[in-house]
DNA sequence: GTGAAAGCGCTAACAC
DNA sequence: GTGTTAGCGCTTTCAC
């Protein structure tokens, strides 16, 4: 800048305000410096700047796997209204654990990021806690952090659950399995209760020995469907607590030689791309993955303007998907 | 920092040695810093480091779609290694788009980004000599750049092509297609001749319209097969040159009420997870994502230290991956 | 083993 | 419409 400023003979002020518009400069010596910036090939520090202002444009983005699917599909939405909205994301990957979320925090917070994303992690009260008197701003999704007020969005993994469920319920389906994952944590854990209620509801006992878990993965679904599959009564229907598991599933339950949905059938979660063209098409429950990024987005930014504005708690709808991997019951 | 030195009762100076371990400092003096930190909960401003040591631990990577499994895949590769090497990765989508590539550049470098990623973008030789003007590191990913000294991480897409295409001979079809992408950038375009080449060495004749020309998605692999299909004489094998082709054709063949491999065999290219998963498994070309990832940074990085180090160019090997969506032509 | 001071590149407040 | 100056938070040189 300095340069610039010598090269067309004005001030680094001026150049400054040319630069970012925010004083009347002559005619003439806007053109000195436009011409000097681009024999120059000047680029404006943004170091300095965010320095200067304590204010960056960088955003943070901690998700348990950005390889996953349904991650990369919010994570887009995120990336893209950062960037209409000028701001940069910068990428971390938690796997789950803890201590690097801590360390992608900390590192974040170094980089005096202008605000947080925590995807689907398991944040503790603490960080939140400590986020907040840090005066960071933070929104959580796909996750409900119980007791703080923090910023959200999320969907209503329960109704998902339920509907699913429901669905099978409505084909004639009495023995109805359930892929879940995680643990007690909230996203799989509403959509298991949702599929529980929906049982109960229409008169049909729950029975634990139908839930197995898994871990979100393709591999889990395929290995829980191996264990489903050696029950003395095997489940007509299995709802998988994501797409990728119900592509696992199907996958080990054709493998054995049995077909989905006439044998079996199979509802999914998210409604992932690759639904629409597994074999057989997976029906599932859609969740509005990008609005999810976007809305996030939206609603941190807006944080960062006004740090003392209320809580915004977001629970979006999901809805029902038939495809063909369910079908109705057939009776022997 | 300004506090903590107050607080301690030591020198502004003091505390950023025992912060960086970059200088002797008494015991005492050490322990009362290191206790004011904490209570201050300090840490240090990466903006304002990074401005006084011209470097900062940031690195920009560009990909046309971060949803994308393959591109998914080699991003984590590349966060990973970034984050064990202490560099942070800001997140770009250019959506194959020039302009916003030509956008996201320029954002990283006033971000004064250590170095640059490019995946699979098609880079003009102009982009890469401004950058080399202004001593920017950068790598490509996935593409060559012709005629332009710089460092390249790509797997042999021609290889991977002829391989596939060989396979399909030798299960003694002679009614191949092609499912291709993109124009006459390189990556699909050297899978392509990679298959053409396989026929003619094979003594097959190349037939124009059996290449059919899609977009790397689901739904462009699913047209194709369409198209394929309603000629006169259908193919009885299809390379399509990505996975995802792959699945979205073997879900048109079915959807048509023909069966893969049976009627039509299939292989894909790159060996993203849901291939072992798909129905049936789809036989591909492995490429190794991960490494490609992890390799790109590690040359990065080296670069980064080393502007002027001969330039590095590394040309990955694929393999065949059988599967069962390929099968024996069966002769009517 | 310690401190003072300069300066990275920028912007904002204050003069004129 | 323009210039001068101070200072964002840090590291580094120099002096003691």
């Amino acid at each position: 800048m300095r340069d610039v400023a010598k090269r067309a003979g004005v001030s680094i002020s001026t150049v400054s305000h040319v630069v970012n518009n925010s004083r009347p400069v002559s005619n003439s010596a806007r053109q000195r410096v436009i011409q000097a910036m681009d024999e120059l090939g000047y680029k404006p520090n943004a170091l300095a700047r965010s320095l200067r202002q304590q204010k960056t444009n960088s955003i943070g983005l901690i998700v348990p796997d950005s390889a996953n699917p349904f991650f990369a599909e919010v994570a887009r939405g995120i990336e893209d209204t950062s960037f209409d909205q000028n701001y940069s994301v910068i990428l971390c990957n938690s796997d789950g654990n803890l201590d690097k979320q801590a360390i992608y925090t900390n590192l974040l917070i170094e980089r005096q990021v202008a605000g947080i994303l925590f995807v689907a992690a398991g944040v503790s009260t603490e960080l939140v806690d400590d986020l907040h008197r840090r005066r960071v701003p933070l929104v959580i999704i796909d996750r409900e952090i119980p007791n703080v007020s923090v910023d959200t969005v999320l969907t209503n993994h329960y109704q998902g659950g339920f509907l699913a469920t429901q669905h099978l319920i409505d084909l004639g389906h009495l023995r109805i399995a359930c892929i879940s994952a995680g643990s007690e944590l909230s996203p799989s854990a509403e959509r298991v209760t949702g599929y529980r209620d929906a049982l109960e509801t229409s008169g049909i006992a729950f029975d634990q020995s139908l839930v197995v878990r898994g871990d979100f993965q393709y591999e889990s679904g395929y290995h829980a469907a191996h264990k489903l599959l050696q029950k003395e009564a095997p489940p007509t229907a299995v709802f998988a607590s994501n797409d990728l598991m119900a592509v696992g599933c199907i996958s080990a339950i054709t493998e054995s030689g049995m077909r989905v949905p006439d044998q079996i059938s199979v509802v999914g979660f998210d409604d992932v791309k690759l639904a629409s063209f597994s074999n057989p098409p997976l029906t599932t429950i859609a969740q509005p993955k990008r609005e999810i990024g976007e809305l996030a987005t939206e609603i941190l930014l807006a944080r960062i303007q006004d740090l003392d504005a209320p809580q915004r708690f977001e629970r979006l709808e999901t809805s029902l998907i038939v495809r063909r991997s369910t079908c109705k019951l057939k009776r022997n």
